[in-house]
Parts: C-alpha cells; structure tokens; sequence
DNA sequence: TGCTTTGAATTGACAGGATCAATTATCTGA
DNA sequence: TCAGATAATTGATCCTGTCAATTCAAAGCA
C-alpha cells in the first residue's frame, strides 16, 4: 500500500539537495563565500579551536588556513596560537566579526521563522524535521554528564514528566513519586546522562548513588524524535559503565508496564526481575543487574 | 515546554548541510563530478530537454554546456537539436551511458536502503521525511489531470479508503457508498486531478460530471505527509476552474462531520450547505457552490 | 638531555567548478 | 521583414578544494 520507500528515500534527498543549494546562496547574500561564512558562523557559535571547527565542518587545512586569513584580512576574527599547545592556534571574533555573526544570526533566523510560518501545522512540520534531524546525525550524538538541575537536564525531565502524565492511565505527578535528590546523581554519589545531538537534548538518564554498593537507574528518557536509533541502549550502557567506575555492584530499577518498550529493553540487556523494592505508587515492574 | 522553533529549523538545516556533502562525495564515488553526475541522472529519469534540466538543477548555462560536452565526450549522452524549435538541444543517454544510468541508481537506492536498514523504525522515519521533503518542495507541486485508474490516482483512492476506514466510527466500504463510474471523471464531463510532489502523488480531487451544468466534487484527499501546505485549497479551486471550463454552474459535494478540517475548509471558500442531495450512507453533511 | 616521531598550521602548485560577458543561431511578434 | 528575445556555446577569469612540501611545536624515549 505504501510507496516504495527507497523512492521515498531518494526523493528526500533530492528535495534537500536542490533546496540545500538555495540555502547555501542565501548564505552568499552577505557577499562572502560560503566556506568563510560557515567558518566565521562556527567561531560566533562559540568554537575556539581552529582544528576542531575543521573537522566539524569538515573542510581541508589548507582551505581552512586560507579561509581564516581571508576573515582575518576582513577584520572579522583573530587568532592566536593556544597556550596549552603552540601547534594549533585558537579564533576568536572581533569586534566587527561580532556584528557580522550576529547579521548572519538574524537573516538565519529569518529565514527559518519564514519557513515555519508558511506551514499552518509547524508542530508537526518541526517533529518531521527533528526526527530526520536526529537520523541523520546520529553518529554525532553525544552523552555529556551534567548537574540534573542544568538547563537541558530539566528539559529531558519536563518532557518526561510529560509523557508520563499521557501515559499513565491516572496521570503523573511528580511530587507523589519518590523524585531523587539531585545531589545523588551527581558525582561521586552518582551521575546524570543527557544525550546531546548538535546542542539539542535528545534523551537522559539517571544514576542515583547512595555512596554505597547499590544504585538505582532513574529517568531513562528519549525523546519521541530520536526513537529507533538504539540511543536507549547507548544510555543505559554508558550508566552502567560510570556505575563500574564508582564500584557499584548492584544496580536496580523500576518501571511501569504502561511503558513496555522500556520493559522490553531490560529484558533484553541482563535485567531480571525482581520484587518490588520501594513503595513509589507509580512502578509496578522491577528489576536489578549485578555487574 | 518545547525548544526554539528556530533553533530546530537550524539544526535540521546544519543536519542536511553537512550529511548533503557526504552524499555528494559519495556521487564521486563513480570518479565524476557531482555536476555531471546530476545533469546524467536527469536525462536518465527522462527529461530530455537541456533548458528544463538546466532549470532544474539551478546550473549555469555555461556550465550545463560544458557539462553536457564532457558526458558526450565520455560517450554517456548525445545531443541534437529540438525539431520544434531548433535554439533549444534535447540529450538522451547512449547505450554507455545507460549502464552508467543504472550504476548510478543501484548505488542510490543501496545507500537509501541502508539509510532506512540503520532505523529500527523506518516508517516512522519514512513519514516524517516525506513531511519534510513536501514541504520544501512545496513550490514543485504540480497538479495533473490524470484518469481515475491511472496508477497514481488509484494510489490517492486506496489511501483514501483506508482513511475514511479509519476515521469512520463504522469505517468505510467503498462498495457501499456512491462510487462514481470513472468515465463521470473524466473530460468532457469531469476531471480527476492529482498533486504531484517529484514523482510522488500525494493528493487528489474529482470532479465528476454528467454533461448537464451540476456537477459533483469527489473524493477530495491530501496525504498527511503534505498537510499545512494550503493543497486542499489549491485542488478545489483547480477543479472549480475546470468546471468553469465545462460550463458547469452548480457544483456540489457531500462530507461527514468526522472529517471537520474538509467541513472547514468548505465554509471558508464559499460553499453553503445544504440539505441532503443523495442517499449515500456515509455522508452527513452536505455543500453547493454556484460559480 | 638530545633524538625521533607525531601533529597542526601554513604555503605553493594545480585541477576543476562556477560565473560573467560576448557571440552565434534561431524564434517570435509587430 | 526586422527588432527584440531566447538558447546554447565559448573565452576569460575567479574561486574552491586538494595534494604535497615545509615549518614549528609537542610528546615519547633512550
């Protein structure tokens, strides 16, 4: 009944490379080639180091040493050789580089709210985009350990917060559930996992450490638009690692059936289960690993 | 709750900027340059004239030109002129460059293959890059008047169906309802128009006719995939126009109060409902338009 | 400490892609 | 029939991206 889906595929891949090509125009709108914009965008986002925007934007050192001259003889950024490592050589935006980033901020921007705004359904257009956003880029997602009360650590908390209120029959509230104390998913005690794909969360988890031998897995979230790229897995692995690093013995967790994916997923990576251990009205399945 | 609308737009496009290069390169793969590569796939996927494929791809004139020699040169293309209008060339592929054609297509749909093998929820990833793709080709849609068999028409009519089947708190037996002989869709009496997105079909109208001056719209369907993008509204007044072509004067339709986003869209392009006009059993409510 | 190896940035050389302007051939409409 | 418009080609030129050679600095090792 569906179309072929490699055709589905290939059209995709048609439509941005042919919309890709407009965009990149757009960039030379500034009368600067596209190269040294992205650079100069790469530095204004907050990058220093040379070799790092190289290989992010994945361009030759040679044309990299050549497009930074060419910002640098425009008066955009500076550079100077970093103190750790004399080799390599850090940039960093001048005064005029600033405003120039902060016009190509602003048509960027623009253009992206025009886009949106001639869709009358952005919600959905802005899922599309984030689930291929995520597909695509999925090599590049990154777990980064931060304070469960950071910016993007709550952010993954709301949102599962959120989902679980849809799916639990009788809702969700947090302050009925046995929420951890953030100082237990914090080093030494513990930790706290977000799944970074290119400055967005995408996913988390928790790690709640009592200092002794026995820790708890809590929060393992991802969001809806990075589902199916095994990002669960990956967490839950990279909790139980740090849990090894912190000689933890014994992990154990809870969970509720309403969530079977999550259920299945334990199952499938050493889990069993075991009797209820806590008393949290929410969780009616419970598991431990030993590691 | 959600993130800046604006930063996710951007990072779908730093998403594709960046996986679009590596799919370049992967074009080179066959020791061509993309440009070449590009100009070879379109006259295999059957455009013929040199100034539609020029447009097309966004190419300079000069470039296209040199781009055309060198495939002529390596025995893939031949060009000779347009016998309607002997400025413009028309280019068709050898028999080299057929093989070459096919080459090509074997690798793309064997990336795409492996793109979608790496997701563990294909379809979902599927629909949300069919979403993304009409969107920004949104421009490219093209409406055709196409016979209601055609294979891109009864694709519209079956997924049709199966919406109705889903919306229906009784689904939906297309044997049970009014279904229009399909000569009724076709000129002189009426019309089945379906929109184009670059080889896809994803949506459908009908206007079904019997020679007199009231005619009947039908089977009025926009994929899920393209909705938001104002193409219901743009089908309507298509098949308004090619009433108006046919000297019909009154035109009619039936919908269901299940189907609310149709209903609305009635009320706001100046149709008036009226009493029941049939005895379908699916429809419940009822419009007329006089033009 | 001196030596070798490795890594980062720069520079020169060069192939190829992209753009502009001029030219030629053809078509269209007055 | 002729002026203006359009399509393709060609030459000139600039820019981009790549390769290889060079310089300078860091790291590892005897």
């Amino acid at each position: 009944m569906a179309y072929d889906p490699v055709a589905r595929v290939r059209r995709f891949n048609r439509a941005v490379t042919s919309e890709v090509g407009a965009l990149d125009t757009s960039f030379l709108g500034r009368g600067r080639p596209l190269g040294a914009a992205r650079v100069l965008n790469s530095i204004g986002r907050g990058q220093t180091d040379v070799a790092v925007i190289r290989d992010y934007l994945g361009l030759d050192s040679g044309l990299m040493s050549r497009l930074l001259r060419s910002l640098e003889e425009e008066g955009l950024i500076e550079t100077l050789p970093n103190p750790q490592d004399a080799r390599r050589r850090i940039a960093r935006l001048t005064e005029t580089g600033r405003s120039e980033f902060q016009a190509y901020e602003a048509l960027s921007n623009a253009q992206a709210k025009s886009f949106l705004a001639r869709h009358s359904r952005p919600d959905e257009l802005l899922r599309a985009m984030d689930i291929v956003a995520s597909s695509l880029r999925r090599e590049q997602i990154v777990l980064e350990q931060k304070d469960p009360q950071h910016e993007d650590a709550s952010y993954c908390l709301r949102e599962y917060y959120g989902e679980l209120a849809r799916r639990f029959e009788k809702g969700f509230d947090v302050s009925l559930s046995r929420d951890p104390d953030a100082k237990d998913m914090i080093r030494p005690r513990g930790a706290f996992l977000v799944a970074m794909s290119d400055g967005l969360p995408i996913g988390c988890v928790g790690l709640k450490g009592n200092g002794g031998e026995v820790a708890e897995i809590k929060r393992l979230w991802v969001a809806p638009s990075a589902r199916g790229l095994g990002l669960a897995t990956r967490l839950m692995t990279a909790a139980e690692n740090i849990a090894r690093e912190l000689s933890i013995k014994l992990l154990r967790l809870d969970t509720n059936s309403a969530l079977p994916e999550a259920t299945q997923l334990y199952r499938g990576t050493g889990w069993s289960e075991i009797d209820r251990f806590n008393d949290d009205p929410y969780p009616d399945t419970f598991f431990e690993k030993r590691l």
